[in-house]
DNA sequence: TTGTATGCGTTATCAG
DNA sequence: CTGATAACGCATACAA
């Protein structure tokens, strides 16, 4: 099979007799094109396979059309999710987006940003790594006008956009739910106080729904995980349950911290909802998967990231740079989602038979 | 704030009172360039805060270091794992990964390929929407010497890479691992008759173990999926709990499948594994997290993409371009992961007990 | 060891 | 309505 080499408006041209300038243009439907010059050219185009090269069109207008998505881990699945929504929003207004992950590594995040400007994105979309303490490594973009959106774990003091939950309010709401369900003793478990402080902030609506509901706050019932995975969330819940007497409720900041509490419970004997009530969060597909269900807080990861792709694809259209006029927040609901986890009112009316 | 122009290998040239050529190859550490000299270039480069251009080196060189990845979703657990090794291995060499989900749409794939092309991606990297019945929209790769690997979803007559497993024997194994734990009434829910065929490859092993182990084909066990989801799952499982009597295995194609038929059978007071053992496939994070566990069959997502991608960067480097000779097909491992869902021995104890 | 010149494929500007 | 030409930033062949 030969080489073919890529064919060119200036193949295009040749065949047609026309200039290069022509070419481009109608290819564009520009409006000083006759019609029938345009449908010639597409025409033309079409029968040589012809097919633009994206990197001449960026090197000359100095815009790509490309979305550069910076994140911890695409496995996890309110990111798989949130890089759906992405993926979704930019293919409809034909933006190519790339994707690097940062493992959650600082040093990582700062080569993966300059990567992003090295391909000169048009736009960025960031949940930081757990790492990141500064953001100095995404200057680049805000002083050269590239839309920069963080979603999720978000820094504090940047001006730019930014698309997350009220965590405050979500935390608030988690506990609150199971404050109606009749838990008293409710225990929290958060991690470290970060950066992106979101854990921070399901904490302190935590805190604050009961001081609202006039119960007290136990520091022996939250407990800080090292990281918010599968085991730590074991550890944490033994450490509750080994409490005198254990709590009746439950708030872990994500539904992987609750599904270990619950199946910490069952090996314990402990059963759940009764003995304790459990509330997750993110509303991952094995919430719903496990037995109790497991109640959770939604987390709209596919709107995050639909959301985050139209302010870019926006801000680069109303190419108005207003540089450093104050960046929005986009503020999208959570809601919780009352499953079996934490529905001691059927079970209360299950022991009453 | 400025609009801070790009500093470019000009601007360095000029600094430092030497060519761009110079410059150019003292940033990429070219051995004709004195040490003396590309020391200095480099530490004006970092000065100056310039950030190579990737879009020109790539119009230049009609290389892009890019790897372009067309699949149905990001947010399939196999898939976003894949993602994961795809994107682990190409940063190691300084690659940058492209993502394009098809959303099992023919017609969104023949764009999206249309559009990597677009981009000058070095490679591509696919596993096939299911709607998928032709490959000539992947022809434009293979034409250009752009190395193509299919992965999982691969179609059958094309010569070009593929990462697979052997579905036919994880299938053959799933099934022998039920005959052995007891199961001689064995049911098996497969997918439509598709392009990619892996579930044909896993019906064949399910159909080729029984018959090596003596047991009869039963036809009324064979239940056809209109695809592969939740739903479609637990209907099938009602027809398979409706029979008289009902089978004492089932080898489920996916994962997600197996907990709908799980979760179905407890609906309905059948007990797993005691009345019908389950094996499920993929090994999904939500195998383990189901009680009881699900047994299922590795499916080494990461490693797959790892192995994708490397083939990709081994090809793109030594550029030896041996046109149409045999690309091979690298086959991954599985295993059986057996767990509770088809544990009969040890219920067997228990009702020893 | 360094410099000069050119071209990669497009698009925008200006001229016709 | 169409054409000629320059420029985007880099890398290479060739010259010095």
């Amino acid at each position: 099979m030969e080489e073919n080499k890529h064919v060119t408006i200036y193949d295009i041209a040749e065949r047609l007799n026309l200039a290069t300038s022509t070419i481009s243009r109608a290819l564009k439907d520009h409006h000083t094109i006759s019609d029938k010059t345009i449908k010639k050219v597409k025409k033309t185009a079409e029968e040589m396979g012809f097919v633009p090269n994206t990197l001449a069109a960026g090197l000359r207008g100095n815009k790509t059309k490309t979305i550069g998505v910076l994140i911890p881990t695409v496995t996890q699945p309110f990111l798989s999710s949130l890089i759906s929504g992405i993926e979704i929003t930019a293919q409809k207004s034909d933006y190519t987006v790339i994707i690097m992950q940062s493992h959650d590594s600082y040093f990582e995040e700062v080569n993966m940003a300059k990567s992003l400007y090295s391909n000169r994105v048009s736009g960025v979309i960031c949940s930081l790594a757990m790492e990141t303490r500064d953001t100095s490594h995404f200057q680049q973009f805000s002083n050269n006008n590239i839309p920069l959106v963080f979603v999720d774990r978000v820094p504090k003091d940047y001006n730019t956009f930014r698309v997350v939950i009220d965590n405050y309010t979500a935390g608030y709401k988690a506990t609150k739910h199971l404050i109606e369900q009749g838990c008293i003793r409710i225990a929290h478990l958060t991690a470290g106080s970060e950066f992106g402080n979101l854990y921070n902030e399901r904490k302190r609506g935590y805190i604050e729904a009961l001081k609202d509901h006039n119960l007290p706050i136990d520091e022996e019932l939250i407990i800080n995980l090292k990281s918010v995975t599968y085991e730590e969330g074991v550890k944490a819940s033994n450490q509750l349950f080994d409490l005198e007497p254990i709590p009746d409720g439950l708030f872990a900041p994500g539904d992987i911290i609750a599904v270990s509490a619950v199946q910490t419970a069952k090996k314990r004997g402990i059963k759940v909802p009764d003995e304790i009530a459990i509330i997750g969060f993110n509303n991952d597909p094995i919430s719903q998967i496990i037995d109790p269900n497991i109640s959770t807080i939604t987390h709209p990861a596919e709107k995050m990231g639909k959301a985050a792709a139209e302010i870019i694809i926006k801000n680069l259209k109303s190419a108005k740079s207003d540089e450093d006029d104050a960046k929005e927040i986009t503020f999208l609901n959570t809601e919780v989602l009352a499953r079996e986890s934490s529905d001691k009112n059927k079970s209360l009316e299950a022991t009453a038979k």
